[in-house]
DNA sequence: TGTACATCAGTGAACGCGCGTTCACTGATGTAC
DNA sequence: TGTACATCAGTGAACGCGCGTTCACTGATGTAC
């Protein structure tokens, strides 16, 4: 029982937090790439082997990093999925998710930078981060699920060329809808990306002032590019 | 003159190249942020103190390579620019710079990461670098604006809170266009390197396979969403 | 054309520093009888 | 309930390493007269 554990087991679970919680710390001050066991452990009052007790290395640390990472703002797209009804008109659902998703980052970007940015070279991520790292996805296919149940999409015209790509994207990602939707999320999904790293990247800088404004409009338009509609009951 | 300068000038620049070549390599291996003047020099065949005679510190380094990369993406756009005519349709203009910044950002993958990945921590870059990181952009405009003297633009409709921002962005970075497709341009500026991050990066890795005909068409999408129209003449 | 001097590239040692990881250890906490 | 033992967290020293930057220096190349 996790619940009805030893002092043992509970001091282990909140050191293991306090450890990943000063790490993030670190994350904001150094990056990725210079983090470092021994400035966590300083900085925690702690002799630097003692942290090979809770992660036998620094890569399992900064693992541990990206999947809370990706859990944190799947979540946050989740909640804000859950916010809304699935009655409620799809293109607003679909800018509020986004929404949720930019706030995460602007409020996170060491974290963002962690899982959106450039690879930690030499670090490669296991197989523990892809359940996580597809969260945000789905709560948008979410949107567009719902949305198609209620006959609120028109997705583009698919090239023939990518037929049967979308035919797999539809059958892996989003079974049951349209591969032409399917298609069209996925362009739109990295898209989105592209506006919240600009913007948390810096290259916004001297380009995009009235950014909220900004990035809301540009969101609404990725909802009407991957097809979703304004429902007629919205 | 350039041209025409002594043996000593010549080996010089000969030699500034060169470390900036194999910098470069090391980015590839480390990253930016470990990137280490030191490893530089040895592969060199130097000693690390001789590298502060061609560069002042590690980050005047780290500037250089940033403009070089800035630069490169930028000529890489601006060749395939000038490779079409203005009287080309604009649809196809705009997907073969598009095309260009791919290729460009999947031949040189780390120098990609240093001016669109995370920002290297601890380094701030300096003016020097805003001119060349424009010049993408500006390509990008400037099938715009062909497309717009032939009446092959309809810029999508601009919510009113951002028509005093769209103004000013049509004022700073595209003089003489209608603001809404200044802003549509940036919007979709920022998600074009949405497709290429994610592609570089790996967040396509078992989602998309069909990478080229997928990123072609999604492009062709991003010029339709800017208001690019295939030109009736073209 | 020849000489004296200034400029410059590159050397090698040294500075003070931080890193990841291992290992034998101490002492406290938990478990089984 | 009490005792013996096993488990575990944390210590401190050590390993071998790499880093950026400074500095006094040597010797070659360029410049001025």
């Amino acid at each position: 029982m996790s619940t009805v554990r030893g002092a043992r087991a509970r001091a282990r679970a909140e050191i293991t937090a306090a450890i990943k919680e000063e790490a993030r710390r670190r994350l904001a001050a150094e990056g990725a790439a210079k983090l470092s066991l021994r400035a966590v452990a300083r900085e925690l009052g702690m002799v630097s082997s003692a942290l090979y007790r809770y992660f036998p290395s620094r890569d399992d640390l900064l693992t541990a990093l990206i999947v809370d990472a990706y859990d944190a703002v799947g979540a946050a797209a989740e909640r804000a999925l859950a916010a809304t009804g699935a009655d409620d008109d799809p293109v607003r659902r679909w800018t509020e998710v986004c929404a949720a998703v930019r706030a995460w980052a602007l409020t996170h970007p060491h974290e963002y930078a962690l899982i959106y940015g450039s690879p930690v070279p030499g670090y490669s991520a296991p197989q523990d981060t892809i359940g996580p790292a597809s969260r945000v996805g789905h709560a948008l296919i979410a949107v567009a699920r719902d949305a198609h149940r209620r006959g609120a999409v028109a997705p583009p015209p698919l090239p023939g060329a990518l037929s049967a790509e979308a035919d797999r994207m539809a059958a892996d990602l989003a079974p049951g809808l349209p591969p032409a939707l399917a298609l069209a999320l996925v362009g739109v999904w990295a898209q989105l990306f592209g506006l919240v790293s600009f913007e948390v990247f810096g290259q916004f800088h001297r380009v995009v002032e009235e950014r909220e404004a900004f990035f809301a409009a540009a969101a609404a338009r990725l909802a009407h590019a991957a097809g979703l509609r304004s429902a007629p009951g919205a």
